[in-house]
DNA sequence: TTCTATGTTTAGGCAATCCTAAATCAAATT
DNA sequence: AATTTGATTTAGGATTGCCTAAACATAGAA
């Protein structure tokens, strides 16, 4: 049994979806993991470590990593559905372009109540996925996200089918989709360049479809799986 | 000529609305009034009071009062405009009850970027007045508004249009709105009794008026004219 | 097994924003 | 003119959340 919803801070949010986020690989989140995600120095992840602990929120093997209690987990998937319920009703109702809505989104996921959201996911007869493919925690804290691959893991001459591209970056999106590349698109890889070389994609489309070359950075962003 | 817009912390932007609000009377605002406005106390107004003259958004004649600087006007009005903005689209687009809207915008009013608030306001066709009646300041700084006077300070025997209510207040708020007590509402003065006694009203509404008694902290709240 | 590289934590600081208690100022009253 | 009252400011503290520099721990390499 968990206490009450107490209302926490943008910051202490943002540590939580990192921390969801890092963990979901399996392995507990390291405090340099954080710092890198979070664009702050290790020793403030150490001092916020201590106080999310105090809090009950994560759990602190010291030299080891951190892990989301239930408490955390939920607060997490909260804000995470705030966040991609932000995002639809920004693209869907206001226009938003697809590569400006996590930046707002990610300062009105701390300020916005629970009735505003579930006010947007009822008009927007509520999403399971958000514009770049991440699936929206259901209201009681319930999420499937799978473990996709990447472009830059999966091999040559098979075709996949994109489920998510990463959408922290505005300016890769952008890129991406002016190359196409989208939830739903169809995809073949070519060709891969050895030594992290390019990657030669065919990206299926109404006209028929055409080919790309890709770097490795960028083909990390996106995620594909087989149902292509 | 002044500076480039850089972002205030949300602080600071309560700070100056409530600075633009106490100074329309036309005298300066008080370090007391700032502190009653925002429920905190006034030796913690002093010293943002020190920051806020720092960073020329007011002017401050110790033990006198503060003035909005041109810098200070133009964000108190910026944020004041998100915030109308906001309610406004709340209400109306995404069914708010009129009692709340002001608390949502309160907080969203400091993460909303411009293009969010510039993209809601074409949505609603650039209203002139939010929910309450209070006049949207345009995008490049301008409003109009009007010194009203109150029910609690009008005479007896007029009759008078209801042209805007004191949002801070969701319970009040309720209760204006089940006595037909909005923008655009008619109400005639029948009775002020004496020593702040309860002012008895007609509202005049589609099935012909009631004639309802009110209090004078509640008649404090509604703004009248004579365009009745 | 000892050393070293890497990652983590602690120590000490700073800025913003609030607080209470004490000191100070201004204005009104005697 | 002195006193009293009420408002304002200063002094000193707490919290959150960030920083850098220095100390420390772990694990792999020598």
């Amino acid at each position: 049994m968990s206490s009450a919803v107490l209302p926490l801070t943008g910051p202490v949010e943002d540590y939580l979806k990192a921390i969801y986020d890092l963990e979901r690989v399996g392995e507990p989140a390291t405090t340099n993991d954080i710092a890198v995600r979070l664009s702050i120095s290790p020793a403030s992840v150490s001092g916020m470590v201590r106080r999310l602990a105090d809090q009950k929120l994560i759990t602190h093997e010291p030299y080891r990593g951190v892990r989301l209690t239930s408490d955390g987990r939920r607060a997490a998937l909260r804000t995470l559905r705030r966040h991609r319920i932000l995002e639809c009703y920004l693209t869907e109702v206001l226009g938003y372009p697809w590569d400006r809505v996590h930046e707002e989104a990610e300062r009105l996921e701390h300020a916005a109540s629970e009735e505003l959201i579930e006010r947007m996911a009822a008009t927007l007869g509520d999403p399971a996925l958000d514009p770049h493919g991440a699936p929206i925690p259901t209201r009681d804290g319930r999420v499937e996200e799978a473990l996709l691959r990447t472009l830059a893991e999966v091999s040559q001459g098979e075709q996949f089918r994109v489920r998510r591209v990463k959408d922290e970056d505005a300016s890769r999106l952008r890129y991406l989709a002016e190359l196409g590349i989208r939830p739903g698109a169809v995809v073949r890889i070519l060709d891969k360049a050895p030594f992290e070389g390019p990657i030669t994609v065919w990206v299926d489309d109404s006209a028929g479809g055409s080919t790309r070359a890709i770097g490795v950075a960028l083909a990390e962003q996106v995620f594909v799986d087989e149902g292509g």
